[in-house]
DNA sequence: CTGTTAGCGCTTTCAT
DNA sequence: ATGAAAGCGCTAACAG
């Protein structure tokens, strides 16, 4: 089981390893560097004997090109469009365009043109009118962060008329056809909030879920996901707890004090709380505010407002979902495919990190993230 | 609060942002290319006049070698040596080599050769032995994995005589002085694992910890620190749950039936678990071979056993420490340490990850490392 | 001391 | 259709 205890290795030294280089193929096909490269990139103008030669030297090696290499000597510029929810520092979509940003960053030599378009989240109307103006561009990709399922589907529809390739972040939405989505398990992300929450409070304890209210009366696509997975945890382990559904506004934050003094004066006990979005803090305040102690809660992502209220230890579970992780990837996967034809993977569920006020101060929003 | 819908951004396009290369640096300073290397290398001569004026110019403007370009004009070669406790396949040490290669592969254009030392973590005179036979190499630098303090000091010391750079992983020792350490808080591990296993189980439970027998009776210092850690969140919270300290042996597996089965008959109710290295499966393990049911269990470490058992139910939090990201991050900041001379970060505590079966299926070993 | 030049591995253009 | 050659940004060796 133990291995021996001095093993020796030699890397890019030893003979059998040299790494072998696009020119190596060439010599080992009997044609030219160009000729090589006009086969992996599809370039055509290749004879058939050739292209055999090549692929069949390609298949017993294992040639893997060094793409910042490969980019330093690139020419062709992409357009790609990012469409999300408007962004507010330190909060969630933040973390997302920090993250496509890095990805830019990481391929600085690859021209690119970014153009970003974002809409109101809480607004149906917003948001159809901003993927009008979308479909109406030239672009060679688009990301999208969706919201409104019916809205997505129809300008993925047009997308893929156009066939432009284009990538959920956040979360994936059915009836479309996209390269990839980088997205978290929302289902299990309830799931997993359900049990935690039950883990810290009496069986007996009511539970409010918060869910904001949406002009155009629809619900955003991770939550309804989220909480489909939050009721189905309680049913599952017969859980006894009573659930209390609460709206609340971004828009109009006025009306909140409405509904959170109603929701605590009608309950005899205070119940514990599960944020279903990334608003949590803003319900920790509210407590705060009102002197209202030793209420348990669950909240969903590490925006600063959330991680502060965290910290204060007014919020006892925080649900994070690698945000930078998934725009970075969503943009990287777009440039190597883009330039590289690389192969995608199609669905790439993002981890789940729990954070207390003790692991918090470890946990890193971008520089995890390496390759 | 909220931002404009529609914001545009070209990235590599801009006529303000044209990135700056060497050679623009060398025109404005009116020398040639050269100079500029000689002296971002520190290479010497270079006249005084000559130095300044480059200086100058690299104050004003923001420069950022594409360190892809250079390391494949490279020449140099590096000998770098790791020592660390033996590896065996799916557990802990195996992780923080494969954040090494991966790190390798990264620089896959630069010459290293790298050298590979274990040692027996449950012997102290194997680590002894081990490092005697380091001290004897050539080497431009070392990763430490260490296990006892008095042998790694040692180590360190004729080390520092030599003016060999060293840097730590998994656990940074006293009284040495390294490049860098990329390692948890050991401490705050402990702390967590009082938090989270006293808010599963009843007050008045037990709890067993499990501590590693070692040939030479020495403790390994993260295991130290993390029963600090511990024993300091129970206090601190005036925890009135009864602590039994447990001895195992990796090295002699037979004596263990003799540990636990004396446990579980001396306790009238069964006890929590809390395990402080990462053989919390073997435990699990005992525990579904002797069908004792019930028992609450956190431990620590992604291995593949511990992983097994959490899915099973049988492991209730399992705490993730990041090794692939300690060693690969401990051989890139190395590796840029001996090229680039790029400045070190000295103290890197890695994220302590939060696992239940809920949410292991989405933790990504290494992937989710970019940059 | 310093400018020039020859690579590194890859893409792209230009003759053939 | 294909080989040769230039060029990407950087380092290192080579003449002066």
């Amino acid at each position: 089981m133990l291995e021996h205890s001095c093993i020796k290795i030699n890397i890019n030294f030893s003979f059998m390893h040299k790494k072998i280089r696009i020119i190596d193929i060439a010599k080992m096909a009997g044609v030219s560097k160009g000729t090589v490269d006009r086969v992996m990139h599809n370039r055509g103008n290749v004879s058939d004997s050739a292209r055999i030669a090549i692929e069949k030297v390609l298949e017993k090696v294992n040639y893997k090109p060094n793409i910042h290499v490969s980019a330093i000597s690139l020419k062709s510029r992409y357009k790609i469009i990012v469409t999300t929810p408007e962004v507010s520092p330190g909060a969630y979509w933040e973390s997302i365009h920090n993250g496509i940003r890095h990805a830019l960053e990481e391929y600085e030599n690859v021209r690119v043109e970014l153009q970003v378009f974002t809409y109101n989240q809480y607004d149906v109307y917003s948001c159809r009118e901003t993927y009008e103006k979308i479909a109406a561009f030239e672009m060679d990709a688009l990301i999208i962060g969706p919201t409104f399922n019916e809205e997505t589907v129809n300008l993925c529809k047009k997308m893929d008329e156009r066939e432009i390739p284009y990538i959920f972040v956040d979360s994936a939405i059915e009836d479309t056809s996209p390269l990839a989505f980088f997205s978290a398990d929302h289902y299990v992300c309830g799931y997993m909030m359900a049990k935690l929450i039950t883990s810290i409070i009496p069986d007996h304890a009511n539970i409010a879920i918060f869910q904001a209210v949406r002009t155009g009366d629809r619900s955003a696509n991770s939550t309804i996901l989220r909480k489909k997975g939050f009721t189905d945890y309680l049913e599952k382990n017969r859980c006894t707890n009573l659930i209390l559904s609460i709206p609340f506004s971004v828009t109009a934050p006025e009306d909140n004090e409405m509904y959170l003094s109603r929701l605590f004066r009608s309950q005899r006990d205070i119940p514990a709380i599960v944020v279903l979005n990334s608003r949590g803090y803003f319900i920790a305040n509210y407590l705060a505010t009102n002197h209202i102690k030793g209420v348990k809660m669950v909240c969903m992502d590490l925006t600063t407002a959330n991680i502060k209220a965290l910290k204060k230890g007014q919020i006892d579970y925080l649900i994070g979902q690698e945000p930078e992780y998934q725009g970075f990837y969503a943009m990287k996967t777009l440039l190597e495919y883009l330039i590289f034809k690389k192969t995608v993977t199609k669905k790439n569920y993002v981890q789940l990190d729990i954070l207390t006020r003790e692991n918090i101060d470890f946990y890193k929003n971008f520089n995890n993230i390496m390759y």
